[in-house]
DNA sequence: AGCAAATATTTTGTGTACATGATATTTATA
DNA sequence: TATAAATATCATGTACACAAAATATTTGCT
């Protein structure tokens, strides 16, 4: 290795460290960080999922969960619920309608940074960047 | 925004998440996390810099920094010596022998994860997707 | 029924990223 | 030369990511 840019790790890692903080600066005036709003994201397609659930849907570690689901929490955004069918072990996630009402806000706030760099790129650059971040996205899972 | 996986910034951060898998486990034997791979890389190049050198080499924030040399010189693989031309603010990483002796293995292995990587996606598509990569590291600086 | 195995969540500890601010030092300027 | 501005480092607090372990609960098997 030559240059440290050429290493895939330190490459991608800038990159997305670079989109990270665009995301987080589209989203701060919400109150929101981009993990904060995948999980809101999560939950606006089906509510009142359990911690589990929702580290499987978003591949995020359960000990990193429950930090996520606390703060929500805190912002008021959801609150936990014990399970309905009584299975003592779960916390559900269930939006207040705060959380509800972030939804179209935040969503067109995202959409709004895809659409940006995907413009940055142009489209038929961008596409195949999606199609390669997919396929390296899946490879260990 | 339908589906999560198409947001970008969810998109490349779990895909970086992955490689960074992959290099934390290919340089866990060697006692090395990938960040500190990489200012090690920046130190083979040129021995003897200062944190806010480092620092802007590798764009972490000098309080990143810190953390990261302070792991690097517990481990005994840089030590932290005065500036010769007596400037007092400036701590300098100088390589320990330690430090010294990990460059042909580190490199090699990183190469590897490069080239699995590379192998993995085809060579057209990898080399499209450092190129965007790269193009994407460097919107915002 | 009783116990082992599996499941769900949380806690703890380490590493990183970054904002903010404190401190020390150097440089530039009035 | 006195002081303001810039620079370098470090401290503090928040937010993840992840490994390992603790706890509680449920399920499966005998």
């Amino acid at each position: 290795m030559d240059r440290i840019e050429d290493c895939i790790s330190f490459l991608i890692g800038k990159a997305a460290q670079q989109i990270a903080r665009r995301a987080r600066d589209k989203l701060a005036p919400f109150g929101v960080t981009p993990v904060q709003y995948a999980v809101l994201h999560a939950l606006w397609q089906q509510d009142g999922q359990s911690g589990s659930e929702l580290g499987a849907r978003l591949a995020i570690d359960s000990a990193t969960i429950t930090g996520i689901v606390d703060r929500l929490e805190a912002a008021n955004l959801l609150a936990r619920r014990p399970d309905e069918a009584g299975d003592r072990r779960i916390n559900r996630a269930v939006l207040t309608d705060r959380g509800r009402s972030l939804q179209v806000p935040l969503d067109r706030t995202m959409d709004e940074l895809n659409a940006e760099v995907a413009a940055e790129l142009g489209q038929d650059d961008a596409r195949r960047l999606w199609a390669g971040l997919h396929r390296l996205g899946r490879i260990g899972a």
